[in-house]
RNA sequence: GCGGCUAUGGCGAAGUGGUUAACGCAUCGGAUUGUGGCUCCGACACUCGUGGGUUCGAUUCCCAUUAGUCGCCCCA
């Protein structure tokens, strides 16, 4: 029996790996043009890193870690997301100290999450994310909101839902606990067994519940916009003017809730709405974190910022069927056939590349009818065929593969010749 | 952590308690001694996820296990 892929991951293999490498270009280039710039942080950490931003009691933390012991018997943890990591990074870097804020952060790579794997969700998974952080400057959280969505937009995908909520400050939070506590708690007992935990762990959760969902007590429960305070009120206002400024399309939902401990004030999701994309429909998350960086050793900034998975953002792509602009052909495939002409296609095949242009050859000793199929195969614009007549009088044949025309071309001109003529179309 | 479904060649997929495990695609060879995409012919599973059981005999029945998949919880 041969040892397979640990459960919950994957392997990405040509034909997919550059779908990742597009999308990956698309963010990478529209971070450039909000000036965002790259962070590379460990894909381990301390585990108290996580304990202590992403919350104690929070799913990720109680019970999807992957958390080991090194050989100097420290606690270290995969990382299960990213933004605790850039805080921690901009804290002991001191980046609070750069006279430009916010440090606008972008970062991708893989997270680790114990979790019962199925449709858009594994075990370990790519995410791309942005972290703003130093300024609690309204306008940013509407621009990291742009960006996302400029990055979705520039990839193709349209059937999309900006969804939009503000939790408040700290105030306006204890504010609303205790309205939803008192509202919830004389009738916990017809709620679930998840929702009764949550009435003391995090009220706010009852809210997205959707085993209770049409419980009565659900309908009039109170709304964490009744209870921001004026400064929360105004800030959340101003986060919407902008993005109607910019033409951004978003609903408010007041029971959305993130699953991480560290939010505040903006909160949001972006779900994909395409038909056939299965249960799981968030495409991205994020959200304002304004205590974090002081919770973790550094000075009062406030920071905002989210991810997407790319996984899900591929499964976007497919369930709405969006157009890959990615080309996977050869510019030209040597054929050779006979000893001597292989001999020769060596360096010609190397020449071809140093021109800066794709080419491939045949290594399986092929005769010259299967050479030409694994030409065609592998979609080769060009296929310059080298046998002993042409090796005699040192030239070549080049053949367009679309059209099936043919040129002699001499044999040190092959480079040249085929970037002119791709040049010329 | 809980539940449903699934597991046959490189891929897709039929099938039966008993002798040679359909078929399609792909691949390779040939028809066509140096020209692909079309056509025709031929080749291609020491074997039906793994372990155990029932049986004279199991790929087919039972149990376990592993993995995949979909859903619940939760999330990206």
């Amino acid at each position: 029996m041969s040892v397979n892929i640990p459960r919950g991951t994957q392997d990405i293999l040509p034909g997919q790996s550059e779908k990742w490498q597009y999308i990956e270009s698309i963010a990478k280039d529209v971070c450039r043009r909000y000036h965002y710039k790259e962070i590379r942080t460990p894909i381990f950490e301390h585990t108290e890193l996580f304990k202590r931003s992403v919350g104690d009691t929070t799913d990720i933390v109680q019970k999807e870690m992957y958390t080991f012991e090194d050989r100097g018997e420290r606690s270290l943890t995969l990382r299960p997301e990213g933004t605790a990591a850039v805080v921690r990074s901009f804290v002991e870097n001191k980046m609070f100290g750069i006279p430009d804020q916010p440090v606008k952060l972008f970062y991708t790579g893989p997270m680790f999450r114990y979790e019962r794997p199925q449709a858009g969700r594994y075990r370990q998974f790519v995410q791309f994310g942005v972290e703003a952080i130093g300024s609690e400057d309204p306008a940013i959280d509407a621009e990291v909101m742009a960006l996302v969505m400029a990055i979705y937009k520039e990839a193709g995908l349209k059937k999309l839902k900006l969804v939009i909520n503000s939790l408040g400050d700290a105030e306006s939070r204890t504010a609303h606990r205790e309205a939803l506590v008192a509202h919830f708690k004389p009738r916990i007992d017809e709620f679930c067994s998840d929702c009764q935990s949550r009435l003391t762990q995090n009220p706010l959760r009852i809210l997205d519940c959707k085993k209770d969902r049409g419980h009565e007590l659900m309908a009039t429960a109170p709304s964490i916009l009744d209870y921001l305070n004026e400064e929360s009120k105004a800030y959340f206002e101003k986060v919407t003017s902008y993005l109607d400024a910019m033409s951004i399309e978003y609903v408010i939902d007041p029971t959305l809730v993130r699953g991480l401990d560290y939010y505040n004030h903006t909160a949001f999701e972006i779900m994909s709405e395409a038909e056939g994309f299965g249960a799981i429909t968030t495409l991205c998350g994020g959200g304002r974190y304004n205590g974090l960086v002081q919770q973790l050793g550094g000075p009062e900034s406030p920071g905002i910022g989210f991810a997407f998975s790319i996984e899900r953002f591929i499964a976007a792509m497919e369930a709405e069927q969006v157009e890959w602009q990615v080309d996977e052909g050869l510019d030209c495939f040597i054929v050779a056939i006979g000893d001597a002409a292989k001999d020769r296609s060596v360096s010609l095949v190397h020449d071809v590349r140093a021109a800066g242009l794709s080419a491939d050859r045949d290594y399986q000793d092929r005769k010259m009818k299967a050479q030409l199929k694994a030409s065609d195969r592998q979609k080769a614009r060009f296929t310059a065929i080298l046998g002993e007549d042409e090796l005699a009088e040192n030239r070549i044949t080049v053949k367009d593969m679309s059209g099936g025309t043919q040129e002699q071309v001499p044999l040190n001109e092959l480079a040249a010749y085929l970037k002119t003529t791709m040049e010329a179309n």
